[in-house]
DNA sequence: AGCACGCCGACT
DNA sequence: GTCGGCGTGCTC
């Protein structure tokens, strides 16, 4: 027989199936994972298949079986092969993506707990009898084990290791070992209430299990009660016998919901977060197989979870960008999802509360089912969102980075000891360039988005046709010079506050703070100990739990994100205010909003303070179909990425050329399509250029394929390069 | 990814 | 004359 195999080496020249005769003495299953030779050396690989015959001449042998267990089932080598054709993802790092990594280099030794019990051979009199007198503490352990078996571990505590031997050398004590998984955070007991449905609610999952359609989008306004529905979905899901997969953004897998999953279900949850080691993270992976678990919750990644006879993905806070993974075996979660879905006839839940647009427009047109959850659980209303036009302030003289609203606000919360959230939005490391007097932002004629300001060469550019402009030193709308294009960060708030408020404490968490996930989750504990009355923050803290404190909640520079460079501004800073927003008035304190913004007119601010998700789509909506931006085209982009920049330079050519002609001959299809410097033009010392393509949606299937033939043909030493489909981020 | 094969500069 | 530089190519 043959054994099909991929071999585990990331390269595009190795990415193929390898035959090799398997030997009368070895037991291979697909899905096995294999030793084999390759080339000189012996390497490890994964047995995708298992035929009677091959068109290679001379093969090798299989030289050994890995695990004692299948790893890659028949579902995911099928999704393997889907996601290649989908992503272009090579096979071997599907594969890498299904198992978990200390599976890799090696066999892995599973944890196991050693069990001490009494030798039922011997009666006990015989025991007694073997025992020296004067070994009072072997009579105590014998004594102790009469009562029934118990784990080494618990034993050890307070035995001494050479009682416990000599009883197993005189073969009084028997040893067995038992294979355990070490469930992390197994201690956590959560709480188990009864699951308690509103109407709305149970028409949501009555929805999830009665729709014809493979994908249910689950639009709940914050404080709807979206996790009863998942939990009581699970349930359902497990009452038919079937598993369910979980998915939270990984900064909200915090340890409170990690609790609250584990009151539900206990030991049927298998947690897959970042925080886990790999041991950890294998127990848990090995639980899920062999069905011990039956729920995976994790972030991303959970979505390979190796579950049987799945019946339900949910995929919480549907619209975070972090479901679209952006490096390495770049995945769009959602199509896996319902890849295996499809294959398990199994049902996917999109959940949130300000969906992307591209999901709502699948639900409008009927591709998803919809559920709507409008009303929140308590009657308390969402707090008040006041909008400050920031341009006032300053011809009013104010020219600090607090309007006077936000300042005496601030004051006011502090003084009833109560808290406040500082949210400052700032994403991507450019700036763009705005006047300070009538709002007016700097924007390129021919993409509709916002310049960004380069200092190196005084120039205002477009990320994404690459035009330059001159520098502005008189607003062109109102003439005035107040031209700003600087950013403000954390720290500088924190000592405007400091300056303000001089004894109260001011927490203050952005990227810097939090370079580990302690950091993050101690800042927030602090906070939520009211260790500090203020926290200041970026988008971080825009997610997370309830701070019933919080009373006020104020929004610097929201516009930061509204001018980004990106298709996805406007959408993202809905998203961001409906979130920040909801961070106030959790109890029945009340709670208000204060967003400061040169640009209070804009639609985004006019919906987002009404909290009118609805009317908010439609606008948006029309935007992306008049100016011809996804979900209506599709943005390719090609980044190539070199030390040495004459090679980039020539790789970038030598794939542009071919694109450009076959662009040519299929205008109809093409919006749009450039070779330029990338916007951070040079990072680690690497030299980045890119090339951008808008195209239409009716054949992109077939113009991507070419671009990825085209990529593939012109692989050059030193370079790397790859691309993107409507990427996140065009730096 | 490795590791071999293969064609050009400074050394026992 | 050769030891070794790493450029290209193959691995069932």
């Amino acid at each position: 027989m043959i054994a099909k195999v991929i071999v585990d080496i990331s390269n595009s020249q190795t990415d193929k199936i390898f035959d090799y005769e398997i030997p009368s003495n070895l037991d291979v299953r697909k899905g096995a994972r294999v030793i084999v030779p390759f080339g000189p050396r012996r390497i490890e690989g994964f047995c995708i298949d298992i035929t009677d015959s091959s068109d290679v001449e001379s093969l090798k042998y299989v030289e050994a079986v890995l695990d004692d267990f299948i790893c890659i089932s028949q579902e995911m080598l099928e999704l393997m092969r889907y996601m290649k054709d989908k992503f272009y993802i090579r096979y071997v790092d599907s594969l890498r993506l299904f198992i978990p990594s200390k599976l890799r280099g090696g066999r892995v030794k599973e944890l196991t707990r050693v069990y001490l019990s009494l030798n039922t051979d011997m009666s006990f009199d015989d025991i007694i009898a073997q025992i020296p007198s004067r070994a009072k503490s072997q009579l105590a352990l014998v004594e102790r084990l009469k009562q029934g078996g118990e784990y080494l571990t618990a034993l050890s505590n307070e035995f001494s290791s050479s009682a416990i031997n000599a009883l197993i050398d005189k073969n009084i004590i028997v040893k067995s070992s038992e294979e355990v998984g070490r469930k992390p955070m197994a201690s956590v007991k959560g709480k188990s209430a009864d699951v308690k449905l509103r109407d709305a609610q149970e028409r949501a999952v009555d929805k999830i299990f009665s729709t014809q359609k493979d994908v249910v989008l689950l639009h709940g306004v914050t404080g709807s009660g979206k996790t009863l529905v998942y939990i009581n979905a699970i349930q359902r899901a497990l009452a038919q016998g079937k598993t369910a997969i979980m998915l939270v953004p990984e900064i909200s897998l915090t340890p409170q919901m990690l609790r609250n999953f584990r009151g539900y279900f206990g030991d049927s949850v298998a947690m897959l977060h970042s925080g886990l080691s790999d041991g950890e993270r294998f127990d848990e992976w090995r639980r899920l197989l062999k069905g011990e678990a039956k729920i995976a919750v994790g972030a991303r990644s959970a979505i390979f979870a190796p579950v049987k006879d799945l019946g339900l993905i949910i995929i919480d806070e549907e619209h975070d960008a972090s479901y679209v993974s952006e490096s390495n075996p770049r995945y769009r979660t959602v199509d896996v999802a319902r890849f295996r879905a499809n294959f398990n006839n199994a049902k996917v839940v999109l959940g949130s509360a300000t969906p992307s647009i591209e999901s709502y427009l699948l639900a409008k047109r009927g591709e998803y089912d919809l559920a709507v959850m409008s009303e929140r659980i308590s009657d308390k209303g969402m707090p008040d969102i006041e909008i400050v036009n920031m341009s006032h302030e300053l011809l009013m003289g104010n020219n600090s980075m607090f309007s006077s609203t936000l300042e005496e606000k601030i004051i006011a919360t502090v003084k009833k000891g109560e808290q406040v959230m500082i949210f400052l939005n700032r994403r991507g490391h450019s700036s763009f360039v705005m006047c300070r007097k009538c709002g007016y932002i700097a924007k390129c004629s021919d993409c509709d988005v916002s310049l960004t300001y380069h200092s190196v060469d005084n120039l205002l550019k477009c990320h994404y046709c690459g035009k330059r402009y001159k520098m502005l030193n008189l607003c062109p709308d109102c003439g005035s010079n107040n031209i700003r294009y600087g950013k403000i960060g954390t720290q500088r708030v924190v000592e405007e506050i400091k300056r303000l408020l001089p004894d109260v404490n001011v927490l203050r968490m952005d990227n810097e703070t939090t370079t580990t996930k302690d950091a993050y989750l101690e800042i927030l504990g602090k906070f939520a100990a009211k260790e500090a009355q203020i926290l200041v923050g970026t988008q971080m803290i825009a997610k997370g739990h309830d701070f019933p404190d919080v009373t006020l909640v104020g929004i610097l520079d929201a516009d930061m994100s509204l001018y980004h460079q990106d298709y996805r501004s406007n959408e993202r800073t809905f998203q961001l205010v409906t979130q920040v927003a909801g961070r106030a008035g959790r109890s029945d304190k009340g709670g208000k909003v204060i967003l400061q913004t040169y640009a209070p007119n804009h639609y985004v601010y006019r919906y987002a303070s009404k909290y009118d998700y609805e009317g908010f789509f439609q606008k948006e909506n029309n935007v992306r179909k008049t100016t011809n931006f996804p979900p209506y085209t599709t943005i390719i982009r090609v980044l190539m990425t070199s030390e040495d920049e004459d090679k980039v330079i020539d790789v970038a050519k030598s794939i542009y050329r071919p694109l450009m002609e076959y662009a040519k001959q299929n205008t109809q299809d093409f919006l749009y399509i450039q070779a330029m410097k990338a916007p951070l033009g040079r990072i680690q010392n690497k030299y980045r250029y890119q090339i951008i393509a808008r195209i239409k949606r009716e054949n992109e299937s077939k113009i991507i394929a070419k671009f990825y033939d085209v990529i593939e043909k012109s692989q050059s030493r030193g370079v790397t390069v790859f691309a993107e489909l409507n990427p996140q981020n065009m730096a």
